[in-house]
DNA sequence: CATGAATGAGACTTCATTCAT
DNA sequence: GATGAATGAAGTCTCATTCAT
């Protein structure tokens, strides 16, 4: 219900599930329309029915991952009140996407960044909130005394953000697990306390 | 003289000379061999004789331009005694590097890590080097007492990366600039000290 | 209707053509895709719609042609009780075949036998068969009596099978023509009275 | 001192024995200039010194290899005085010879004879003399009465030659073992006898 | 006697995409 | 709502060959 607009057409909904399906094993590049056409059970032509090419495709797919994504986000933070909580719950909740979701990891983390277009799709946009969700936790922090005033927002948040990524994708390329708790716990000890003793 | 070992063709180093210039405004899918056959001045065949393929092409590249980063974050550490003066000198270097170096951050950063093959070639046994230099430098710091025992040293490396890479992808992205200063010293503020007040 | 499959697809068939056309008057290695899209008056990329690569092309059309050259033998043999009079037409009918169809003589004689995964391609299935039918019809000569035991099955095939080729090479290579009548005569004669008066 | 002419320089030498060397397992089209070089020890531009092209190497390197078994025939059909055994003799040294040169086997019997210009070269002169000895052969039996005057001898001929090649061919292509006696004796007898009881 | 740098033509192949049905 | 035939542009790569040194 969650996943697909009530009125999606069947051989839209098999044409995405193919490509996420594909983006489990191989890199956007080396997946072709006929590979996709082919893992849906649909002809090729049908894709440019839904679809004004391969990468509206591909952000088609990654903004349906987001919006899970997004909506959980948004969940988990909510009932926390305090600032460093909401942070941690938030790098916690991110990297259990990651872990939980490669293909949305995949998508994210290696193959939209090098094309401009990307920054224009509305996926896109779901990651500006997502950021902009992360630099008001960091604010707010300020304002009730919890986090530094002389602790830059935008450099938290980037060196939140990287921290992240950074933990995520070794094994998002390699495949390999994550143990999602010990390695959120990790990064909000050091970038919350720092690492002097 | 630390640019091209002496002994390379003429038409060798114009060919990375090539590819290095058109990764500067293109992604390296979007280059063709005809392409940097066209800028380099010599026949595309020509390309072929001194590289396996495109891809190894552009691993020489990236090494080329390791070498030369690899080289200075040593030469710049080396001085140093404190351990996080050390690292807080790998952070600036590595963030002057992509600053100053866009083309070698754009491969790095947005090109490579999608192919799987990356991983076996020569430019990534810099990159585990240069990881391995920061994970020594955390290590020291813990044996003279100047980073907690409880910090996690790969946990922390993972963190000192991400903030790095996350603070120049942006700018890598849309090209615009980096001030190293501030934000070296933002990252290294926060990782050091934490966010605490 | 013998020729090709109904369902074929126009294009399909326009390559096959053209590939047997071209073969006409130019060896295998010396016709080039773009050659080929050419005369069949598509484009080059339908080839591989079809066809795996230019070798299978190469195939397809080779056990097209076999086909109906199989059919043929089999039936022409099928009305003869006697065995050497079989073989006698077996002789005549491959040679007229050659005669008739130098293209397929081309290939066969020429062309595919110095690439070894033509011994694996569905075309030399056909070819197995019909020295296979050649070997059964020296059995019953021999169960017969119309052919001397001390003769050895798989040595007497392999002069005919040598004779034939053999007396249509010197034509095919320089494109003359076969006498058939002539040509099957003698060697029939040869092979079965020898030659000792 | 038979192999080679005394003056040749050593590089000729080299790029000839390469040739030959690459021929027991591949096929001329897949062996490259520059695979020769390569087991040659020498490099591609050298190959053009002492060859007018790729082809003319071979039909040197096959001429070679003509001489020799040339040389042989002529040899051993010396001292006999009955023509049906002289043809007996040419028929095993001639699958003996094929058997024990691989090279010289696959280069006639699959490589040169697609290529027209082949037929205008030194080597094909050889073959020419041969086929030439061969008919005298059968001409001298038909005078002194071994062989019947109602066989054809170029139709006799082309029998023998298709035969002996026929013979050869599988193992050639295959790389396995010819039995040479068994296989001419029993060509002889069936060439000579006739199959019938 | 030999090298090594470079060429150039073209080969095969891939793929996103379109359009009539 | 979907198919299937076809396109076309480009892309990577191969290889025989030449020539100055």
């Amino acid at each position: 219900m969650a996943k697909q607009k009530k009125g999606s057409p069947p051989g839209r909904i098999k044409i995405m599930k193919a490509l996420s399906e594909l983006m489990k094993k191989k890199d956007f590049h080396s997946i072709t329309t006929s590979g996709i056409a082919a893992e849906a059970g649909v002809t090729e032509g049908l894709i440019y029915k839904y679809f004004k090419d391969k990468k509206d495709l591909l952000y088609q797919v990654l903004k349906q991952h987001f919006e899970a994504f997004q909506e959980k986000i948004e969940e988990t933070t909510q009932g926390e009140s305090s600032s460093l909580d909401k942070l941690a719950l938030v790098i916690r909740c991110s990297i259990e996407s990651y872990a939980a979701n490669r293909v949305f990891a995949r998508i994210l983390l290696l193959e939209v960044r090098s094309s401009p277009d990307y920054f224009k799709c509305a996926a896109y946009d779901m990651v500006k909130r997502y950021a902009k969700t992360i630099l008001e936790i960091i604010r707010q922090g300020q304002v009730s005394g919890e986090i530094s005033r002389d602790v830059d927002p935008h450099a938290f948040r980037q060196v939140i953000l990287g921290s992240i990524e950074h933990a995520c994708l070794k094994e998002v390329i390699f495949g390999s697990e994550i143990d999602t708790d010990r390695v959120s716990e990790r990064i909000s000890r050091i970038l919350f306390k720092g690492v002097q003793p």
